[in-house]
DNA sequence: AGTAATACATTCTAATTAGTATGTTTAATA
DNA sequence: TATTAAACATACTAATTAGAATGTATTACT
């Protein structure tokens, strides 16, 4: 027992690391010898807990970025007790004004993967279609809820507002990287506002 | 004159073909190899004309990234003649609809390459500001004459609304990536119509 | 206690890479 | 026409890469 507790330490290590340096560098342009260096581990090490890069790949997918996603924008969406347009205020502006330096120059790990893999990775792709299909139906279901309690406008499109919102989100989060500064965030959040503002009744 | 024609004709050979292939496989999975092979000119040939790869990333971004933008987007604002919200309309729904299949698979040239880059390319960084600022520009500009013209609200933040709207359009490109369909982008185009609609008077 | 399996480390290979050095051919120039 | 310089091609180097092969120590199992 003491044998897989040390293994999965060490699994959780390697992607943790390969996690922070995909994000910083790129998926490719971080080698295996890079993580591994970082983790003060071997090479050997790797191959012994993961079969291949596009392994680890997939795992740092399904399991930081999608952590990331769930507990930071899907988990809230499902506290439907709240009022849905104060809700969705909450996890589209408030939250996202307090995001780190780094974390805004670095911009959504999720998005950086997407623009980066084309047609070559179709897998990391599949994985995280789902992930954003999960967070649609997240708010997709809260949008109806706000309407059913009469805090949303009947006539909203729920499943264009939800695509909206998540399309709106992951621009802003790619266009912060180029500008070094918070001017355009700050505006963006303006407008994100009034969008939402104007999704209720 | 013969010799700088045909140095000419390579250069813009080299250029595309890197161009082509960045899109389609990313700034760090393409190598020069690749470009050359896909040219049928030799390594040296590159090496000739171009000092080094950051070199022809910097060129294509200053030539062919920054010429799509310009002519798609930033040029047709400049039609003030035209009423406002329509010219938005016709700018960010009609002519999206048109891409083509694998425009809409690959997303969009500039947004992969600020996915793809992190801290490592601050050069290419600060020329995709300089782009995005004067796509900015442009389309506050637009906003203003439409205000001028009432076409606009009055109390309609220009700047705000033009960030928005570069914001949400490179989004749906990155999230369209993942999406195999067009049910997405689709619903997009809707609430993009309404959001810009709700600009005008 | 002895055997086997696991968790690594070390060493190696073969491919790919960016970039250089050194050709050779063609075109411009004196 | 002779010389030079530009436009490439070929051949090379040195580093980095993914991954395999082989070792060794520790833990689990009988």
């Amino acid at each position: 027992m003491k044998q897989e507790l040390k293994s999965r330490e060490t699994q959780d290590l390697i992607i943790n690391t390969s996690f922070e340096l995909f994000y910083e560098k790129g998926y490719n342009a971080t080698s295996i010898p890079d993580v591994m260096k970082k983790t003060s581990l071997s090479k050997g090490a790797f191959y012994h807990h993961f079969k291949n890069k596009h392994e680890i790949g997939t795992r740092v997918i399904q399991v930081i970025i999608k952590k990331r996603i769930k507990e930071g924008f899907i988990d809230p969406l499902k506290e439907t007790d709240k009022n849905i347009p104060e809700l969705l205020l909450d996890v589209f502006t408030n939250r996202i004004k307090n995001y780190s330096e780094r974390e805004k120059a670095l911009g959504c790990p999720a998005n950086n993967l997407i623009g980066e893999i084309g047609y070559t990775e179709q897998d990391f792709r599949l994985i995280l279609k789902t992930l954003f299909e999960e967070w649609r139906q997240a708010l997709i279901n809260a949008l109806e809820v706000g309407k059913s309690r009469n805090e949303v406008k009947k006539d909203v499109n729920s499943s264009a507002a939800a695509i909206s919102l998540i399309c709106a989100f992951e621009g802003v989060r790619s266009v912060r990287k180029v500008y070094d500064d918070d001017v355009i965030f700050n505006e963006f959040m303006e407008s994100m506002s009034v969008f939402i503002k104007n999704l209720g009744v």
